[in-house]
DNA sequence: TGTACATCAGTGAACGCGCGTTCACTGATGTAC
DNA sequence: TGTACATCAGTGAACGCGCGTTCACTGATGTAC
């Protein structure tokens, strides 16, 4: 029991941190291996994602991601074999996250009152995943070249999608599948410079109501255009 | 002259240097202490938006900058106290740039043909300033915090210049000002969008006449948005 | 169920490197007389 | 025009620091028998 460890206050401290938080349904220490090493590795995801909140990732040290994590700087490697490949997967992460959401946004869309219920489910979904987004409008230009790529395709993957989806809508049967992603583009662009604005301020406040509201006009704006909009123009 | 300074390459190599390009034109040492000093800090500036152009600034170390500039680290803080406020003053001479290169399409609107011969300039500019405007989209959302609430701030005076602008033309006379900033944000971040996928496709070549085609037909597509919206609608 | 061995997530010491910043300096340019 | 002094852009040595990566290791978990 004069063993230093055993009174060392960094051992004291580690041991608080391994048993998780004090109060409230106690997470279950994982029972395989393999569980606790996938834990480990997404600690270290939420950890990047976390420390690149406020900076580029760029800049975010594989010794910062492993010491927030709770590891040894060593051990990152038993997960990505550098910070490049963790950043890829947590972009390819986002993009997932992000998807998802515009699917949502889209059915609402569908199912009721357009612009306005879309954006409504949009703004919700932006403010629950904060962090994914702000990761992805930082790195979609500044990032390492492999995480900007992998962005910078999923979003094309995204506004194919919504080029279809806006095919199959009444009045736009006859549009060109070029002037249809046109169209998607402009619309995937303003979306994102919302989401942007909506980061830059507080939720719930006064000026998240003015940046809703000029996105929904701007949407409708839009929508104004496609309508009035003749496909053979050229 | 057994001095080894003077049979040192290393001090050859600065010689060569100091004398500048060997052929056509040579440049003349500046005359004034304060001349050459400048010229310096144009350099500084130069070697930091040369070495940001494939990563994000904030992972350009001073070192590096001066290395580039041709002079010693130390020698760095006669003309910046910092390497963000270096960046600063990056972002406002690109937005600058930026500005004089808006104002110009415009002009060209006026002048004659609408969106088509706008555009036609902007691109113009924009080949003629990459260096620039990769630097802006980059650091717009992933720069250091001083760096890009410069650029932002910048972006907004922009938009409202653009505004105004907007504001005169005809059948815009009853919009308000809300909506006239509404609809110039629309249209800066489509051209800004236009500008980045420019940046990624080969001059002269077909990949920019279809960004080019796609801009044209956006900017149109809002311009109809506009012609079809009603002021009071809400 | 018990034993012997293999696997492997995480450890800790060590390395060489580029970094930002300090400091005292040099020597050409600029200024006062 | 000539002299004495001040200014100041650029130099070079030195510092302590955090970084990515290597390596041999530990000990709990998993597997074969």
């Amino acid at each position: 029991m004069s063993d230093p460890r055993y009174t060392d206050f960094r051992f004291a401290d580690d041991a608080l941190h391994r048993l998780g938080p004090v109060s409230v349904v106690p997470v279950p220490e994982p029972a395989t291996r393999a569980a606790r090493k996938e834990r480990t590795r997404r600690a270290l995801l939420d950890a990047a994602l976390e420390l690149s909140a406020d900076r580029s990732f760029s800049t975010v040290s594989l010794r910062e991601v492993a010491r927030r994590a709770g590891i040894v700087p060593t051990a990152f490697y038993r997960h990505f074999a550098s910070m490049d490949e963790l950043g890829v997967t947590l972009a390819a992460d986002t993009m997932r996250v992000l998807r998802q959401v515009l699917r949502d946004a889209r059915r609402a869309r569908n199912a009721g009152d357009n612009a306005r219920a879309s954006l409504a489910v949009l703004v919700e979904q932006i403010r629950a995943h904060e962090a994914s987004f702000r990761f992805l409008a930082r790195e979609r230009h500044g990032g390492p070249p492999e995480v900007s790529r992998a962005v910078n395709d999923e979003l094309h993957l995204l506004t194919v999608e919504l080029a279809v989806d806006l095919g199959s809508m009444a009045g736009l049967g006859d549009w060109s599948d070029d002037d249809l992603e046109m169209a998607a583009a402009l619309l995937v662009v303003a979306l994102l410079e919302v989401a942007v604005d909506l980061l830059a301020v507080e939720t719930g406040g006064p000026d998240e109501a003015a940046v809703v509201a000029r996105g929904e006009k701007q949407m409708r704006l839009i929508i104004l255009g496609m309508g009035a909009w003749k496909p053979a123009h050229e």
